[in-house]
DNA sequence: TTGGAATGTCAACAACACTGACATATTGTT
DNA sequence: AACAATATGTCAGTGTTGTTGACATTCCAA
């Protein structure tokens, strides 16, 4: 099946999509995606902390001050499940938890210096796959890349993925 | 930061990639990967199974007649985590478990027609969602997106996909 | 025949998600 | 002042999926 037309879908508009191509990019999200994990999860190991707390730490990095139920909603887990990360992390003294002023029933969360410290150390080895993934794969691709994954996204996803990302282009 | 040098890096061959630029494609693939396995989640809820069941309904869709050792190797997870699934899915009639004929040490794994119906649901489910957002994104983004998901990957798991796949172009 | 490979299984454990219930403090509304 | 709603935290229980370690079985190959 699908003899000859492997190649013929990016050299003109028209996209003949077979199930091997579907299929393919499903496995290359599959795989990919445990490239992408690969290191900081050796890092978090020997701290033993886990992808969890990865994801706290990088989304309270990206947004300082941002409430529980921001954070919550931007992860789609329960409180119980977030709380279970974010109170260790308190407890170990990467994160810190101020009572709001305008609401005193909020909390605001950000990073210490310690909990900066380990974040970096995460997203560097994350963006250092990512980097040399960019730079095999060129400029171009790197825009399609992020043309599709956008395209990928639940709605209500994306919109916190535009919101901190600005909406800018690639 | 980095005013004006967001649109540069596809516009010529050179990458300037910013702490900023390599964040968005982690957060893309993170939010992306959350709509990737949402809609087959759905399905395996329903039947109280989970993404465990669906990978290797899947590879043994992909390889049928596969062996065990195979299917641990391109999973990545340990033969005990594997064989929890697995007896559920043979006990549950969806998955055949063969006795090798040149080597009866080995099983060949492949699917029944109750497993087969079951795997194509979860795969139209994702490839529904991988074809619109393919479509959305057009084909060169489609190219660029499979591209940088390979050079993502670890060369060994790249081995498994470039051999599922047969190294064809996108 | 003996060593090793392929497979299966038992037990224990940990991370991380879930539900449900409940408590507390605060805010907004009537 | 009374009451409802919101934001957060916590306890208890459960399920999936991963791990390690140990051990048994079967079978191929030297």
């Amino acid at each position: 099946m699908a003899q000859g037309q492997n190649r013929s879908e990016h050299t003109h508009g028209l996209l003949f999509l077979t199930d091997e191509q579907l299929r393919k990019g499903i496995e290359a999200m599959f795989f990919a995606y445990r490239g992408f994990t690969a290191d900081p999860d050796r890092i978090l190991a020997e701290k033993s902390y886990g992808r969890a707390h990865h994801r706290a730490l990088h989304f309270i990095q990206r947004s300082p001050g941002t409430t529980v139920n921001n954070l919550l909603s931007t992860l789609g887990v329960t409180k119980q499940s977030l709380n279970r990360v974010l109170r260790t992390l308190i407890e170990d003294g990467l994160v810190l938890n101020k009572v709001g002023t305008n609401d005193r029933r909020q909390r605001h969360l950000s990073l210490t210096d310690a909990g900066r410290e380990l974040e970096q150390a995460l997203s560097n080895a994350q963006r250092d796959r990512m980097r040399s993934a960019y730079r095999q794969a060129g400029a171009e691709a790197v825009y399609g890349f992020c043309t599709v994954l956008e395209a990928m996204m639940d709605p209500e996803l994306k919109q916190h993925y535009d919101q901190l990302t600005g909406g800018d282009p690639v």
